[in-house]
DNA sequence: GCAAAAGTGTTGGGCATACACCCATGA
DNA sequence: TCATGGGTGTATGCCCAACACTTTTGC
């Protein structure tokens, strides 16, 4: 029976958000502005949980509050416990300021996302979204976070190509289709083979449409169709 | 900034471990029986955390204190926070009574493992293996994540195999092999077509070993060869 | 005309699948 | 002699990777 004598942990519980767009050539996250008189960095969107509020619903209401986004498929992916990933000084400096309370370790439950295209953030929030190859030194072990999403990303797109589909603009061309695969993939992507590719994703419909005044032969755009998309993975990848 | 007026969760956070072994035949999953007098039902063995303690360490502790096995490749897989979870009146009675003190929301890291074989559990404590085809209703959603275990241990064996081989004796057979890559994958396994990805696999080398006093033609034992399988599958996989 | 990206087929190798028969051993 | 599992080869289709040239358009 597990009863016992030492102390137990009283932690705080968080959530924070890694959430990756597309803006056709590069991928983006999400970052909060953290401004104070020490600190001039940035950090994932992430809050600790109220209570009676489930994990899920919390990840939610942090990118609602703190970037105005709405998000339809956010998942968790892993769980940062180590009790010295709030040792830094300036860290726990900056949570007793936002929280009004003392705050020893913090277990975070990191969930992911991705967005259709970069959603404008209002002026009104400290969000703002910054390239992957363009991060600074963030708060806590947010860089770590981050690195193991994309490598859930990886993942997730194997298992669930909609995911990729979902963060291009409706109408989009092949070239920016590679664009992401190769990057999410990390790997170049030969041009005829991708295009062999799209010819076994009966999904991936043309359209008539061109694109209109570039200095080249214009492209053709495509879309996703997901009804198709749906009958091929079954009900089980909805999203 | 994240300042805020709502009521914080403290909530109480657990380790529950998954963990996996093989007789030969069957998967067998290590419990914890939970006999009071209104419960006689299992549970996975699981424990708050204490103060200071790390994730890992709180499993492995757990593991420790509660089974009397030490192991080596524990890693999480999923953590489950929905408040209600804990909200069976059984489950929270016997929390109650197990670490003295009224306990709420229970936000829980699972973690994942396999053992070799199915190590003996000294009678001291109350744990004991049980086949998975073979388990009745369990406490709080421990059913739930012994599901997502598998199919975290379905993944895991396609990146790792070393998962599949650290599961067997020192010497097996192939048959013993099939077996386990057959339940781990849920599927059949062609006879034929096993030779062939055996020969594929240079860790997989055969002693001048045979069984013994079997009652058909003895199979030749094998083992895992772990410096040529970490040549094949780089420092990244030492486990 | 030239720069820049669009678009288009063929070939070879590797990998997974399907499938059937004889061998060795103990009871 | 029978029951039980051990052990072996071939043929086919699919997927992936490698690889080069012509087309269209704006400047």
């Amino acid at each position: 029976m597990e009863s016992n004598t030492k102390p137990i942990a009283h932690n705080h519980i968080s959530v924070d958000c890694v959430v990756i767009g597309f803006d056709g050539t590069q991928l983006q996250v999400l970052l909060i502005k953290r401004n104070t008189q020490e600190l001039h960095d940035m950090k994932l969107p992430g809050s600790l949980i109220y209570q009676d509020e489930d994990l899920d619903e919390a990840a939610h209401r942090t990118l609602d509050t703190l970037a105005g986004v709405q998000i339809d498929n956010l998942s968790q992916f892993k769980t940062y416990g180590s009790h010295n990933r709030t040792k830094n000084s300036l860290d726990t400096h900056w949570l007793q300021q936002a929280w009004h309370q003392h705050i020893e370790r913090i277990v975070t439950i990191a969930y992911f996302s991705t967005v259709r295209q970069l959603p404008r953030i209002s002026s009104q929030f400290e969000a703002t979204w910054v390239p992957l190859n363009n991060i600074q030194e963030l708060a806590f072990d947010h860089n770590t976070i981050i690195l193991d999403a994309l490598e859930h990303m990886r993942m997730l797109a194997i298992t669930t190509p909609s995911l990729l589909f979902n963060m291009l603009p409706r109408k989009f061309t092949i070239l920016q289709l590679r664009t992401l695969f190769s990057l999410v993939q990390n790997r170049e992507l030969d041009v005829r083979n991708f295009h062999k590719k799209l010819k076994q994703m009966p999904y991936v419909v043309s359209t008539e449409e061109y694109q209109k005044s570039v200095s080249h032969r214009a492209a053709r755009y495509y879309r996703f169709d997901r009804k198709i998309y749906n009958k091929v993975y079954g009900v089980r990848a909805m999203k």
